[in-house]
DNA sequence: GATTAACACGAACGATCGTGCTAAAAAAGC
DNA sequence: GCTTTTTTAGCACGATCGTTCGTGTTAATC
C-alpha cells in the first residue's frame, strides 16, 4: 500500500501551494520546491511525472483546502447567511499568512485564462462549481425576476476586488468595502429587477 | 538625436505587451521577445538594461495605450455617462484580439501583488490613479451619504469580474452582467446610504 | 571626408529550467 | 528474515534564462 508516499505528497503540495501563491503556478519550479522541503529534485519529480501534473495537483489541493474551510457553511441553509459566511471564509483565505501571495487559484485564473491545457480545464471546473454554488444561494431567496447568475457574477466580483484591494493596494478599508458591497447585493436580490 | 531608437523601442513594447498579456510579465522573456520581433537578444536588451526595467516599461506602455483609448471620455462630464464609457472602453480593451491573454496590467496585479520592487510600485501608482478617477465620477452625482471610494471599489470589482468571466470562463453573458451591474451601482449611488 | 555617437549584432557566461536514467535506501508483505 | 515493491537520491541531458562584452554598421556632427 502506498502509505509513506501519500504523506510526503501532501507535504509537497502544502509547500507548492505556498510558493504558487507568491510566484504563480508557472513560477513554481521543481528545483525551488525541492530545495524548500528539503528533498531531491528527482525524488520529488517522481511523485508527479510532469510539471503540469504538479500544477494541477497543487490547484486541486488548494481547492480542497478552501473547501474544507468553507464546509461549516453547508449547515446553513442557502441564503444570505450562507453568502456572508462564504465571503468571510474567502476573505480569511485570501489574507491567510500561510499564503504569502494570496489565493493561488485566483492567481492561476489570470495566469492561465488563455493557455489551453489541463491546468485551464481544472480551473474551469473549479470556478464553474463555486459559481454554481453562489447562484444557488441567491436563488433561494432572490426575487423571481432576478437572475441568479447575474448575482453570482457580482458576488465573484466582490471577492476579486477584495483580493485586489487587500493584497496589491494593502487597503485597510477593503474588508468594509467588501462587506458593504455584499449587503447591497443581498438587498437588491430581494427586490424586483428594474427595467 | 534619438530617432531610430524610439521607434524600435515602441515596436518592442507593442510586442512585449502582447506576450505579457498571454504569459505574464515574468513569463515575458527577452529571448522570446527578440525572436518574435525579430531582433537580437542583446540588441533588444540594450534598450532597457534589465528585465525589470523592461517590465516597468511594458506596464507604462500598456497604461498609456489604454489611457489613449479612454481619452474621449474626458469630454464627458464626470458622472454616469462617463462611467459607462469607461466600462465600455475597458471591456473592449480586455477583449482586444491584439491582446491574446487579456489586460496585461490586470495580469500583473495578481502576479506582483506581493513581490516588492519597481514593478509593484508602478502598479500601485497606476491602479491608485484609475481608482481616484472612478471615485471622482461617482462623487459628481452620488448622494452625499455615499462613499465614493466604496463605489469605486465596486466599479473595479465589475471590471475584474468581467475579465474573469470573459477570458477564463468565455461566458457570452459577461458583457450583459457587467453592464447590468454598473447600472445597479449607478442607481444605488444616487440613493442615500441605508442605516 | 574624418570623427563621433547611437544602435544592433553574435558569442559566450553561469545558472536554472523540466525531464530522463540508474541505483540505493526504505517500507511493506510474507 | 527474506523478497518485493515503493520511494528517494545522484547524475546528466539539452534548452533557455538574464546578462555581459566586444565588434561591426549606420547616422549625425564637425
Amino acid at each position: 500500500m502506498a502509505e509513506k508516499g501519500d504523506s510526503t505528497r501532501a507535504r509537497i503540495l502544502d509547500e507548492a501551494m505556498r510558493i504558487a501563491s507568491r510566484d504563480g503556478l508557472e513560477g513554481l519550479s521543481i528545483g525551488a520546491l525541492a530545495a524548500a522541503l528539503p528533498m531531491s529534485k528527482s525524488g520529488l519529480f517522481a511523485h508527479f511525472g510532469s510539471k503540469s501534473a504538479l500544477q494541477v495537483a497543487t490547484l486541486e489541493h488548494a481547492a480542497q483546502t478552501v473547501r474544507e474551510r468553507a464546509a461549516p457553511g453547508a449547515r446553513l441553509a442557502p441564503g444570505p447567511e450562507r453568502l456572508r459566511f462564504i465571503l468571510r471564509t474567502i476573505m480569511a483565505w485570501i489574507d491567510d499568512p500561510g499564503l504569502p501571495g494570496g489565493c493561488p487559484i485566483t492567481g492561476a485564473c489570470v495566469e492561465f485564462d488563455d493557455r489551453e491545457g489541463p491546468v485551464r480545464e481544472t480551473l474551469l471546473r473549479l470556478q464553474r462549481d463555486t459559481q454554481r454554488r453562489a447562484a444557488e444561494s441567491f436563488a433561494a431567496f432572490a426575487h423571481p425576476s432576478q437572475d441568479p447568475d447575474q448575482l453570482a457574477f457580482e458576488f465573484r466580483a466582490i471577492t476579486l476586488a477584495y483580493h485586489h484591494a487587500s493584497r496589491l493596494l494593502r487597503e485597510e478599508r477593503a474588508g468594509d468595502w467588501a462587506r458593504r458591497a455584499l449587503e447591497a447585493l443581498i438587498a437588491r436580490a430581494g427586490r424586483p429587477m428594474p427595467d
